[in-house]
DNA sequence: ATAATATTATTGCATATGCAACGAATTCAC
DNA sequence: GTGAATTCGTTGCATATGCAATAATATTAT
């Protein structure tokens, strides 16, 4: 079986590393707050940028945070069925959509809020001192991505 | 619109980082050996780990690469179809499935490897002196999911 | 040896996803 | 100002995914 394969290290491949470590951790984290709250990542995405910055539109959000925008439409709307949030379009542009929490959904992001920084808290004891070189890391990874 | 929210700093949150990260790597992969050659990403990592490791299982490459059965076993029979691996029913264990590349998956492969490397030579040239603290702090993480 | 339990790969099915297409609104070119 | 081109959000549709259920085989306990 003569194999004529270039060397290959895929333990040390970046992109398949990070895939692996990122799925672990959203699937960790979706464990905590789909179990307990019923919502998809999408969901809970969309939740957070509304909740920190008022009058989103579809495409602000899809910018920040790198989430198509048919997810981003498909999540509000569940969010808002839901009752956490409303949509308003947009006196100045008329196409856009602003979205906004309700009552309700502030009273629920303040829950998973701290669901997500207890997560933030172990990860940062199992990195150590390694938890700022890989921020810079990241850092100078996102810097390039746009 | 009194917010009672505890603060949060999506930017700084690893989860949510290593997410865009990781999707933006996959996508921009997929763009390459997708584009060229017609393979998802998990038909990819089957290619790749069969190819060099004969007579992996499906089980074997679900552990390796963190990817689930049903996506191994499906990426698996795409594979068969298209004439690059071989499924064969383990000896010694009549559960076991045997998966081994044909000679045109070898091939295939070869022409694949190089595009996955030439991709990790353009991620070490962004990241410059940070590659190997990132690569230590990988190490960590995964280190911890097991 | 037998029966209960566990493991392996596949499949069925409900849901999620990606991408193109669309209608509505705006901006641009001239 | 008018028509072309662009932007925005939604939706349709084909495909992918996640998870439970299944059939086949192995392992374990008694």
């Amino acid at each position: 079986m003569p194999n004529a394969l270039p060397n290959f290290d895929l333990e040390r491949y970046l992109p398949y590393r990070l895939t692996v470590i990122s799925d672990w951790m959203s699937t960790e984290l979706a464990k905590q707050y789909k179990m307990k709250h019923g919502f998809s990542m999408p969901e809970w995405r969309v939740l957070l940028n509304v909740g920190y910055t008022q009058d989103l539109s579809v495409r602000d959000i899809e910018k920040r945070v790198s989430l198509e925008k048919s997810k981003v439409s498909r999540a509000a709307s569940k969010l808002e069925a839901k009752g956490y949030l409303t949509k308003k379009v947009s006196d100045h542009d008329r196409r856009l959509v602003k979205l906004s929490l309700t009552e309700r959904g502030v009273e629920l992001l303040a829950k998973l809020i701290p669901i997500a920084e207890d997560f933030q808290s172990e990860l940062s004891n199992i990195l150590g001192d390694q938890k700022a070189p890989l921020q810079r890391a990241l850092d100078r990874l996102l810097a390039e991505m746009n």
